[in-house]
DNA sequence: TGCAAATACTTTGCACGCAAATTAAAATAC
DNA sequence: GTATTTTAATTTGCGTGCAAAGTATTTGCA
């Protein structure tokens, strides 16, 4: 069986690409009716943490690719939810910042996280921390540098 | 604490992102030496599993989105690796068929699960299996119709 | 001081992922 | 036996994800 690894159904790398597709399209209609995508969710729930923080910053909490973050921070500042703006101190750095309606928004995504919860019928509270923890292992591994 | 449910860090929807868009970059460079990107890779495990299968049949196995698919098909076909047919049965079903240098692939593929597998210091294989598990019941509840 | 290296971000080009609209062929209805 | 519906796949348009190249700033260092 040298070829057993090959195999789709074995593979744990192909579930977290299925998992994750999925995960984007279930919350593609609650995010649609707030007129955001997924990765701008996760880009306003780390600014409704943390608010005024460098484009670095929020690299590192959201783990969106640079490239990419800019492309969205561009939408995200035409549709009026943030503002880049010049850090005062280190010209290079930018920082965001939530406008006012930018900020009203955590209002009507609060039930977000619950419409989605109560889809996982299968997962309770306890698998949800173990699954939680192996995919930080999993990340961890990953972004290992190479060996 | 109302909002404790839109932190990032409580949220298994933003690790299975994280994990899957580490997992892509993984592969990136051992599928680079044979020329495949990781869903061109997905298709060609599913079709050295079983070839001659309709494009329906392929979204089944793989779980890619059918528009993307029409695409992936169209670049692997430039790339010789395989041909899509129309079913004399019925035209409107296409056969997807290998090359011999598609099957032949199989052999330069044999060990990237290994070289991906070997990064995997953290996750023996009974986590592996739970975690595999876990997967499937995510993907099977977010898949079920919206009660 | 002056200039090379490092840092912070932006741009570019390509490959998806996905919803919605379209095209083509087969099955079903009547 | 033709019209309607269903099924199978393609096309289109938009939004990322990512590597690589480019652009400012700032830092280090000679």
């Amino acid at each position: 069986m040298p070829f057993e690894q090959l195999k789709l159904e074995n593979q744990l790398c192909h579930r977290l690409y299925m998992a994750s597709n999925s995960i984007t399209r279930a919350y593609r209609e609650p995010l649609a009716k707030i007129n955001l995508t997924y990765p701008q969710y996760i880009v306003m729930m780390a600014l409704w943490e943390q608010d005024k923080i460098t484009i670095a910053k929020l690299i590192e909490k959201t783990a969106i690719d640079g490239g990419a973050l800019t492309q969205i921070l561009k939408k995200m500042t035409e549709k009026k939810l943030l503002s880049v703006v010049k850090d005062k101190q280190d010209q290079r750095k930018r920082l965001i910042q939530l406008s006012t309606s930018g900020q009203a928004l955590k209002l009507n995504a609060a039930d977000i996280p619950k419409q989605i919860h109560c889809k996982f019928e299968s997962i309770d509270s306890e698998k949800a921390l173990q699954l939680l923890a192996s995919l930080d292992l999993v990340i961890k591994d990953l972004n290992e540098p190479t060996q």
